[in-house]
DNA sequence: GCCGTTTTCGGCCCGACTGTTTTCAGTCG
């Protein structure tokens, strides 16, 4: 059973035990397993009781769970709870500014149990007879129904990045010395975001009215002295938080997240008598501030080395920190090559001078042109014919032009039963063959596996590009044991691909730290098909990191020479 | 429900904003 289902179970378990009013901190258990399981690479379900009970968060019950899960598909404790309510309330929870005390009482008071019986009754102005419920807050409720309708849940992070960017650029304004700080998830570099938050160092409150008047916001959802939240005409909400200039470290540390790498940071902080919050460290029994200003003087006061936001998810990173064994992550300026690109030979929008030419200049020593291969006909691509003539081509062309290498290569498809697209013979005369999956994608997962595990086992195989082919929130993975994949990638010395097209990252980030755990090589590629698509480059960097990859682990932060020399190494 | 260099019981992160309150509950991050 996948991770992400039994990462759903737990959250779910968690809003329908906040319905009934349980313990908080039972309630917090299950949302943290939910959140443990979610972040795993491989999946619990094939981990041992004692594995699973080794890691932190996960207990007698949650493990015993996840074995009753994985045994019988289905969890007796869930098919309890939701029988007290009906499956649709946990829809109302998703409402900006409904909570689980307010869910509760709609159900239990008024018998409202889904979106659509909220929305009759606010209108019929049915709500305001309950205490602590007035008019106002029936119109709110009513323009939450419309916003939850409208929107599409998380937005990718880069167009987050963009959204964030544009707003910080309005509210530095005239000020160019304005310190605006993106944080939350979008400092971690999460694949999504569920809002874009901002940091402004100051106390100068009129940048609180210079974000709400911001000509892309929709409508103001709060404003005080400290933050402001907005919903931008995009659908993504904003949040801005002013913080004064000597709390600007810890608000940083404290926005940055995430919530479980928090909760660690102060239960640390108070067991060294110390009391952590957004505005500074603090000694407990004297309330005498000990640090602030910056990030690294909290984690210092803490006696942490300085932790990076993109390894901030919990997962290990403050003992690692404590044993000073962070990694040294991989940055964009370590990649030397990209291993990953098309020209108009198939499916680009430039050709290959134009595309050689942009490599260079985006900074890459060298660039391997993959073309789609024969059956993917749509994007025009080659047989074994053009493949060897345009392999011909590519190396005239390395040779013509200065201060960039080219490689001559294909990105090959796998067929339906693993075999490539493309001769042996014809693979073989090439620099490097990246295989991918472009068809048949609702598989089985045994036959998809081994659909992949046969072309990790072909000897001219030498990455395999976008290993799950998901396109986030267009289509989901293909069913493929990944786990199986990575251990086979480490047995044939085949390289998996962080590809950096906004709506793949794929490898994702767990995968990638598996991937890493296990010994396979990683390779962080454009799949450029124009030539301003090597920027995305720093889009694979960020998942790298958030999977705990150094330089080491990426094969093409290697010399042209030395990734020649690693390729197929391990074949006979 | 989880966890333990003081604990196998008794703790568990903290503060701002809003609406409906006249001192606070609920929500959010």
């Amino acid at each position: 059973m996948d991770n992400l289902v039994i990462a759903r179970v737990f959250s779910e378990i968690g809003d329908l035990l906040e319905l009934k009013g349980e313990n908080p901190f039972k309630i917090r258990a299950y949302r943290t397993a939910a959140d443990i399981v979610g972040q795993t690479g491989e999946r619990v379900t094939d981990l041992t009781d004692a594995e699973l009970r080794a890691i932190p968060g996960i207990g007698k019950t949650v493990a015993t769970k996840i074995r009753e899960l994985a045994d019988t598909g289905q969890l007796a404790f869930l098919k309890e709870l939701l029988e007290e309510f009906p499956p649709t309330i946990l829809d109302l929870l998703r409402l900006q500014g409904v909570g689980p005390k307010t869910v509760a009482r709609l159900y239990r008071e008024l018998g409202i149990g889904s979106v659509d019986a909220l929305e009759s009754a606010a209108a019929e102005g049915r709500l305001r007879g309950l205490r602590g419920l007035g008019a106002k807050k029936e119109q709110l409720m009513l323009r939450a129904v419309a916003e939850y309708r409208r929107r599409e849940g998380r937005f990718p992070m880069p167009d987050v990045q963009d959204i964030a960017d544009a707003l910080a650029e309005h509210l530095r304004g005239t000020d160019p010395d304005l310190q605006v700080t993106p944080v939350g998830s979008l400092r971690r570099g999460c694949e999504t975001c569920g809002d874009a938050d901002l940091l402004v160092a100051g106390t100068d409150l009129a940048v609180l009215e210079r974000f709400t008047a911001y000509p892309g916001v929709d409508r103001v959802l709060g404003r005080g002295e400290t933050k402001a939240s907005v919903l931008l005409t995009s659908g993504l909400q904003a949040d801005l938080r002013l913080v004064p200039p000597e709390s600007v470290g810890a608000a940083l540390q404290y926005f940055t997240g995430s919530k479980a790498h928090n909760i660690a940071l102060r239960d640390r902080a108070v067991q060294r008598g110390l009391k952590l919050n957004e505005y500074g460290v603090y000694q407990l029994d004297t309330g005498e501030r000990v640090a602030g200003a910056t990030e690294p003087e909290v984690y210092a006061a803490l006696a942490l080395p300085f932790i990076p936001p993109e390894l901030r998810e919990g997962r290990g990173e403050i003992a690692a920190a404590d044993t000073d064994a962070l990694p040294h992550l991989v940055s964009r300026s370590d990649l030397r090559g990209d291993l990953h690109a098309h020209t108009t030979e198939s499916d680009g929008r430039a050709d290959l001078d134009a595309m050689a030419i942009a490599a260079r200049e985006a900074g890459l020593e060298y660039l391997a042109i993959t073309e789609h291969s024969k059956s993917l006909a749509m994007a025009n691509g080659l047989d074994e014919r053009r493949t060897l003539a345009h392999a011909r081509r590519i190396r005239e062309a390395d040779a013509r032009l200065d201060g960039i290498t080219l490689l001559a290569g294909i990105e090959c498809d796998i067929l339906r039963d693993g075999a490539l697209d493309l001769a042996e013979d014809c693979l073989a005369e090439l620099d490097i063959v990246v295989a991918s999956v472009h068809s048949a994608f609702s598989q089985e997962e045994r036959e998809m596996t081994d659909r992949l595990l046969r072309a990790v086992e072909s000897p001219v195989v030498d990455v395999i590009g976008h290993p799950t082919g998901r396109l986030l929130r267009r289509r989901d993975p293909y069913r493929v044991n990944i786990e199986e994949l990575i251990g086979a990638a480490a047995a044939h010395g085949v390289a998996l691909e962080i590809n950096s097209q906004v709506d793949r990252l794929d490898l994702c980030d767990a995968h990638a730290r598996l991937a890493r755990d296990r010994g396979v090589p990683v390779v962080i590629n454009s799949d450029a098909h124009a030539t301003n698509a090597f920027e995305l480059l720093r889009w694979g960097i960020v998942v790298a990191r958030r999977a705990w990859l150094e330089p080491e682990h990426v094969l093409n932060t290697r010399s042209v020479a030395a990734l020649r020399a690693g390729l197929r190494c391990n074949r006979n």
